[in-house]
DNA sequence: CATGAATGAGACTTCATTCAT
DNA sequence: TATGAATGAAGTCTCATTCAT
């Protein structure tokens, strides 16, 4: 999937790689924070953490955080930049490659499910803790989300175009209907065992049912 | 659609004493209270939303809150339990009587949607302020979720076993998608302009998909 | 000791007797609310106290007290006031007809020891509640408390004049020596166990040692 | 006497960071606001003394009371802690070395009184405030203060059994006798004009009285 | 007289943020 | 850059007191 970059996760690695100046920790701080961020915000929530809960996740001190963010709640606008416009980009980039729009459909399942696929913690901070801040919601979230839901919106209107898909649906509605079915699976699965290869079976599972209930069907519509 | 129920359940416990002067003022302060959370709730949120706020929107004291609910977060249970737990009793309790699965299905779908249609804010709390309370979220809305998720999955399971459904798909993978859909329909429709009887057409064309989408496929399957 | 006056308390008694109106509980209210004000102040302490807490104790509604009382703190100062003042009364009436400055003396020890027995609440709230009232401690109890000193130095002072105590001693020393003393047998009486006797017992050993301390002692000073 | 060891002990827990600039603002905070403590406790009680009071009296933030202390009745049990058990500290360590049960009884009264000689406001914490926390008072001054009891009675028990006082009274009663004199004696000075001197030549008296009170008495039994 | 639901001032405590080192 | 002690604004909740019934 390519989608290697979203490592560099896992400063544990980190923490014996960089030995190069050794009383300084070399720079990395903004994402060590970040990441420190994401697991304790899955584990407690966006209000329930404090900056210093953070900070100790991290290993930096209090203050260093706001060298890197501006606030708490900046922090979390700085998770969603950092991991989710990856996946916009992803979708408008990579995805008009594929040649139908059923698979371009599938491939919006496989991503969303697929990145998130070994990141339950990150899973949680989209489909929980994101929601947690109504500012954020509100003001910055849901800007990205719409477009978000237009990019899939668009792949639905072209299927039909082209005959692939049923004319008879809303493609907003559909689109709202696929995030909210992926957003549903992802948050039990976050908040459930999360176990490793479920979200790719569900993608599968999905596009199963999905693509079906989009086909034409002549035998209902022509029958009469 | 059986909105009669939505009124004053569980006042009875306040006191004995209500009922004396038909007007405002009453003995109602608990429903007034949860319904002026609900406004506040969804207007800012739930960390953002201080007790003041809900008293004044409530017009009664601070402390009064506090005659009724043991806390903040109690508010907040209280709300769920009072307006979501009917729709519960109704899947289990009315549901039933529909004669098929797919009948039964598309009724989980009329019936999440209408109790949310026309109530705006109450969908905002449902979708979006519940999710505030890691708390409230982990200890109590998870297991009552969980058990709705249950309901939706034995529809499905009795579909398949019929032969309604296909049976190639997890009944469970299935519940949560489709909860999962309605919520972000109901989330997309809360945060942006609640158009009225937007729902009620969700519902149908969610339907549409939905249920050719479980059907069994004799033409992809058996025509190998 | 003629002090059945002090009893009345133990309403328990009232609530069967009085059956003369049937509706109303005759009038005691004011008594009943000290009495489980004693008990209550003696569990808790004076601020750990809350007025509806004395209101259950004592089988009323809240705002009952405050018909007989202008505040929390008011109950307090009349608590002294109905029980104290009459310690006082009896020192200094009935204390002079005893003949000599020593008998006045240890009727002072059984007096004050004398009256807390077998009331061990009431023993609690003068040693250790009334002082948690800094203002009332400050403005109200301590002239009391001076006058009741005062009332003991002139004991001592009269038993010096007479050639029955030494005089090399402060009689306000004495007095307050006196009163720690008795205050502090009381105080680890009412901490701990309350075994019945025991203050009497103290009294009279008590009283062994201050008497013999106080005598003039021509062995020890003439002798040189 | 001993006074010098009356300065900042315990600080060593704040930080490392201590010791930089000599004057003021030095990391010597938890004592300033041990002493501020003292002094506004002491003028308005415990309870009419608000924890920005505190902070106000000892110049810093209201927040920083909570970096050393980890609520207000905290505050109360660490003043206990840093000023009392020094007594017990000495009584237990200092006392023994006294040749006889007479010097070391009156060493008791020279070291209780003169401990507070000159700390008129700790004087008045110790007699008054203490006691304002019912649930400090029970739960953890209580049990010192037995143990302080017990020392004390341990010296009347030794002098008994080696002939200095007379075997007819309870050592612990004794104890509490002298315990309780002792504290009137402190809570009058406390509460009154606390002249300079008065608090040692009441221990000179007090002793007086209470040594030649213990002696054996030859006299009164023997003459028989 | 009695009630007890309602009031609302005020306290304790938390925690995001700052800034001297 | 990094630190973390200090700050102080602000929120939740308690409880003495009131007053309509």
């Amino acid at each position: 999937m390519s989608e290697a970059s979203f490592s560099g996760r896992k400063t544990a690695k980190s923490r014996r790689t960089q030995r190069s100046a050794p009383g300084r920790r070399t720079g990395d701080k903004r994402a060590r924070i970040l990441d420190a961020a994401v697991r304790v915000f899955a584990k407690s929530g966006f209000y329930a953490t404090r900056v210093s809960d953070v900070a100790k996740a991290a290993g930096v001190a209090d203050g260093t955080i706001y060298l890197y963010f501006t606030s708490k709640e900046h922090l979390l606008v700085s998770l969603f930049e950092d991991r989710v416009e990856r996946l916009l980009a992803y979708i408008q980039g990579e995805l008009p490659k594929r040649p139908s729009a059923k698979e371009r459909l599938q491939g919006v399942l496989e991503m969303q499910l697929g990145l998130l696929e070994g990141e339950r913690e990150l899973a949680e901070v989209l489909t929980v803790i994101l929601r947690q801040s109504t500012k954020l919601m509100k003001e910055y979230a849901v800007p990205r989300f719409l477009a978000y839901l237009d990019a899939i919106a668009k792949i639905v209107e072209a299927g039909q175009a082209s005959g692939e898909f049923r004319p008879d649906v809303s493609p907003h509605l559909v689109a709202r209907a696929v995030f909210g079915a992926l957003d549903g699976i992802t948050l039990t699965w976050a908040l459930g065992r999360a176990e490793p290869g479920a979200l790719a079976r569900a993608s599968t599972q999905l596009g199963l049912i999905l693509l079906s209930g989009l086909e034409p069907r002549p035998s209902l519509q022509g029958a009469t």
